[in-house]
RNA sequence: GUGGGUGUAGCUCAGUUGGUUAGAGCGAAAGAUUGUGGCUCUUUAGGUCGCGGGUUCGAUCCCCGUCACUCACCCCA
């Protein structure tokens, strides 16, 4: 058992081989679907001022009250690790002028909320964002929940479930949480303990409580849009439309809720089966957040890293299959045959061909073992004998075939999809 | 922050109703095969039984504390 010096802080984890392969695959395909739709990445930095949270998130959410990893720098300044990404790529856009009001961004990194870890929970997560920032549109929300639903996709994920609703507008948000409190407040005494904290704090969450009992009081409530205006009311119904236009399929859940201030509009949240307690992959909406005074509107998602890493373990694809194999394995029998293939190593490197050798010249089993564990497609074989003939053993690990090569054979076998240089070039 | 579970070899786990040298499988290293991986067999290495204290003639086992991991609540992605 690993000491304790030796592991990481609590709640965060080193990313290693063969996971990593996989963080790369889900990595690559998002930056693909990404450029299809004209996204750029931004990279802001993983600090940011204590306020910028505050202000955006909203300081009655628990993210910001205890979830923030917040240091003291100097006494001059309070900087915190980023809980999320919106607030930070916002900041960032509201300063680049008119075109940050216009902007298609994504990004992707390490987040810091400080919880107590549990499956599907870190410390340290990572999320892959999008950010399309321009006045709301409801075919701009729709184009965004098509694009999470066409990168879930490309990941190879079958099973998610879209839940969809809506927030209303930003002057909404009051008028909504007020007329909840007064249909709420005859039924105060049968929520449980926690909903009647909520009722004072952020009495929408009331409405996803799992409390049975809690349930049936929501029940018996009118909805949530039959708060909000009819502009409110009518938006959400053209973001149905739209969305039925692309051919998606969202569920509306009036009870769905999202967790920060600056969402308005339409909200969706995207769940795995194959999760356990913490099932959602992905949450995302519209949103309104005020910059230096003036709103900065705008349409996003974040997908957590981890758990979509889980989802698709969860449906079979495991990272063991991902990591890449050498091309070739070099086995040296001698001394002088270890210091040539050293050499020859280094050139088919520079080649693109990836190839692995023992830098001892241990025992023949000992090398053959090695090469068969590092999954190679190839060994190359050479002793004092073939050394002197000037060839090698070249054997097909898979087909467990041998036969004796000279060095232009091998190169073709090792390099077959180098093209010749265009005539004339 | 609250509650439950678990800490024994690199990994997955047995085990001892408290008693002498703590075991297995997998993995690693070497050999059987004097220059050939996977299958088989043999051998070897590897342990402060999480840490500290208490009870006891004696604790890996019982008790207390602590730390770590883990699951769930809360909340979120």
């Amino acid at each position: 058992m690993a000491s304790d010096e030796f592991l990481p802080i609590k709640g965060m984890s080193d990313i290693i081989s063969p996971e990593v392969s996989l963080w790369q695959l889900v990595e690559s395909r998002a930056r693909e679907v990404f450029h299809a739709y004209g996204l750029t990445e931004i990279r802001t930095p993983i600090l940011e001022r204590e306020e910028l949270f505050i202000h955006s998130l909203g300081n009655t959410t628990d993210v910001v009250q205890k979830e923030m990893f917040t240091l003291d720098y100097q006494g001059k300044m309070r900087l915190t690790l980023r809980p999320e990404g919106t607030a930070g790529v916002i900041r960032s856009l509201a300063g680049a002028g008119p075109d940050g009001r216009q902007a298609r961004v994504y990004y992707l990194g390490p987040m810091f909320r400080a919880e107590r870890p549990q499956a599907g929970r870190r410390r340290q997560f990572h999320q892959i964002g999008a950010e399309l920032t321009g006045e709301a549109n409801p075919l701009a929300d729709a184009e965004c929940l098509a694009m999470q639903a066409h990168l879930l996709k490309a990941w190879g994920l079958s099973q998610c479930r879209i839940k969809i609703n809506t927030r209303g507008l930003p002057e909404d948000r009051a008028v909504v949480a007020d007329g909840l409190r007064t249909v709420l407040k005859p039924h105060l005494d049968g929520l449980c303990e926690d909903c009647r904290r909520r009722y004072e704090q952020n009495v929408l969450r009331v409405l996803d409580c799992k409390n049975p009992a809690c349930g049936k009081i929501v029940e018996g409530l009118p909805s949530m849009t039959s708060f909000m205006s009819e502009a409110s009311r009518s938006y959400f119904e053209e973001v149905q439309y739209a969305l039925r236009l692309l051919n998606l399929e969202g569920e509306v859940t009036p009870r769905l809720v999202r967790g920060l201030d600056y969402y308005a509009h339409t909200v969706w949240e995207i769940s795995h089966p194959g999760l356990g307690a913490q099932d959602a992959l992905s949450g995302g909406g519209r949103y309104q957040i005020m910059m230096n005074g003036k709103p900065v509107d705008g349409v996003g998602f974040a997908l957590g890293m981890e758990r979509v890493l889980a989802a698709l373990n969860a449906e079979g694809v495991h990272a063991e299959d991902l990591v890449l194999r050498p091309k070739a394995w070099l086995v040296s029998l001698g001394e002088a045959a270890l210091k040539e293939n050293l050499l020859l190593a280094m050139t088919l490197r520079r080649l693109g061909v990836a190839c692995g050798m023992d830098l001892t010249a241990r025992s023949m089993k000992a090398q053959m073992r090695a090469a068969g564990k590092s999954g190679a497609a190839y060994v190359l074989i050479r002793g004092d004998a073939e050394m002197e003939k000037g060839v090698f053993q070249v054997k097909d690990m898979v087909a467990s075939k041998q036969e004796e090569q000279a060095l232009p054979e091998i190169m073709s076998l090792l390099l077959p999809d180098i093209t010749p240089p265009p005539a004339g070039g």
